[in-house]
DNA sequence: ACGCCGCGCGCATACGATTGCCTACAATCG
DNA sequence: CGATTGTAGGCAATCGTATGCGCGCGGCGT
């Protein structure tokens, strides 16, 4: 074997080179589509087993420069750190996969500059398209500058969209009154809301509380501010029953500090969460949360962002119960119990 | 204003005729650099400004094409939906930012053929680093495929590296000592693990307890595989007074199954965890763990990747007393208590 | 035997930005 | 006043791939 001083990084030319070919034919036969211009068997074959042989790799920065896609959506998220947010961009990337593209993440971290950086990174063919995860309206120029972009940009639980872009939302309002509703017909007649209203999606919630309650805790959305919030709540002269929590991370504070005080859940006090993610069916109780259709939503932005469907739909929200809620001073139905679904169960 | 068709996109050719000037001049303007080339003020404010007019962005793939940097990160990770993960590619980027870099993800999703059409995106150039995050061993072709791209790559929480690449990583066995002589010197003496020893660092982390002890129950990593292991280890004729789990999550699992069985913890079941993801400090009761300088070791992989540094060092865990474990058959400190660190606390 | 057709393939150019080299003009020097 | 230096900026090659167009060559028809 010779010394091959810096492989740097076979090009078709050099494949073109040792195959005694012109590079057009190489790129002829490795594009392994229907050949516009034939190519015999026999240059096919030598061309096939000497890029084997050199291990080529096509350059997808030409490939793009040449206007090709690049099979790649790009998403960005407000704050990865958000385990619904992880779930989303799981079920997004699956998704994204059976369509045979790739999905490449940049997060916004809440913070203007960096998103600014990412939009400039994503955009500009270096993915095909764009989603948008919940909500960045705070990212001032974020939103002027995806509006430049070639490509489709798709927002996904954006809360309160502005119609700028095309959306795949949920119902959050009535999510929110399915919460309500099922703690008023357990009797409760206290029922508190704990949220970050900055968030579009929260403020509908909220909005969607109000029309029946007016206890609000105005929190970070943070296990450690739903825990603050329930002493807030607490040392209120009338104290609520209920707490509807506007995710479930807000309700797995609740439900810490209320243990720490000594509070039983769900006989002294019931805990409602929002998003369904993965820990709060093995929470402390089992969490009762309005869980979104993920994995249908997802792949509604997939198809809508690589241009497979326009349409862009509202997508139900629905009611889990389990052992969060109860009547006030009761305990709830079985001690482990799922009422309403048990697929949690291992 | 008048009717733009197709705005396609802006190149420097549009600016340099707008401007009355060569494409060179503008490339020359807007690259910022200390000009090898003289350039009037004049001029240079006339591109300036008809550039920001017409909205010039820079093409990044012709940039790459001519070899120019990318400063982008591509980081591979086996689950985003693992909530220690998601913290890891939080720090990951931010550190990133700070040297101006930006970071797109692919994740495997435990898939072999998902990793490797991410790694093909990702070779090539398209970044100009790869930082692998977790063990990703089980990608049989990935690896390989790794070992022929262009940059660097570097392995964090890689587990038991092989050498492979430079790797980023924490004591995992001494993390694992650090839980195990918690319990002992609390008093107790059967203490069991539960864990997936398939993956490269919970294999460390067991061989680690069986210096000591040999209650081994094997399960996936979700907090549902930890409840079921609870039941296992429960029903056993001699059953522990302490767990061991692997990670954060599989902790989660043993709490609620505990809670649901009426088991108080820490009073009948100590549990220990091993990560310090955001909601342990939250968990019911708040959980003890063994905690990973995440941050630092973010830096150092950034460092590392981006050639700032050729240190591959071996991080050191923290024990955080939280108030999941106690003597047996004894209430925890206090009930809010984090005997260790209080920086929990909101 | 000559022209025509079509197969198989190479030439050249384009994509957008970077960069070495060269030109044109003005100012300054000898 | 001619030569030199410096300033300002244009020309064109280049990165790796894709592709329209055209060229040569062999076989077939008349």
């Amino acid at each position: 074997m010779t010394v091959t001083e810096r492989p740097r990084h076979v090009t078709m030319k050099d494949v073109a080179q040792v195959a005694r070919v012109s590079q057009s034919t190489v790129s002829r036969v490795l594009s392994g589509a229907p050949p516009a211009v034939p190519i015999s068997e026999s240059t096919r074959a030598r061309v096939l087993d000497t890029a084997a042989r050199l291990q080529y790799r096509p350059n997808p920065l030409a490939r793009g420069l040449r206007g090709a896609p690049t099979m790649l959506i790009g998403a960005i998220v407000r704050d990865v750190t958000d385990p619904f947010f992880a779930v989303a961009i799981d079920a997004l990337s699956r998704h994204a996969r059976r369509r045979d593209y790739s999905v490449v993440l940049g997060h916004a971290r809440e913070q203007a500059e960096e998103a600014l950086a990412l939009a400039a990174v994503l955009e500009a063919r270096q993915c095909d398209a764009i989603v948008l995860l919940g909500d960045v309206r705070e990212e001032p120029g974020l939103l002027e500058d995806l509006g430049a972009v070639d490509g489709p940009v798709v927002e996904l639980w954006r809360g309160a969209g502005d119609g700028r872009f095309p959306a795949i939302s949920v119902d959050n309002a009535d999510g929110m009154r399915q919460a309500i509703r099922h703690l008023s017909e357990l009797g409760h007649e206290r029922i508190a809301f704990v949220g970050d209203p900055e968030k579009a999606d929260v403020a509908v919630r909220l909005e969607a509380y109000r029309e029946s309650g007016d206890d609000v805790v105005t929190v970070r959305n943070t296990a450690q501010d739903g825990a603050a919030a329930l002493d807030v709540l607490l040392d209120r002269p009338n104290p609520p029953t209920a707490i509807a929590a506007a995710t479930d991370v807000l309700a797995f504070g609740l439900l810490h500090r209320a243990a720490a005080r000594g509070l039983r859940v769900p006989e002294d006090l019931s805990v409602t969460g929002f998003d369904d993610i993965p820990l709060a069916a093995t929470a402390v109780p089992a969490l009762t949360t309005i869980r979104m259709p993920i994995d249908a939503m997802a792949e509604a932005a997939v198809e809508r962002a690589i241009g497979a469907s326009t349409e862009t739909s509202v997508f139900a929200t629905e009611l889990v119960v389990r052992a969060s809620t109860a009547r006030p001073g009761e305990h709830s139905v079985p001690p482990e119990g799922d009422a309403a679904r048990r697929e949690d169960a291992p």
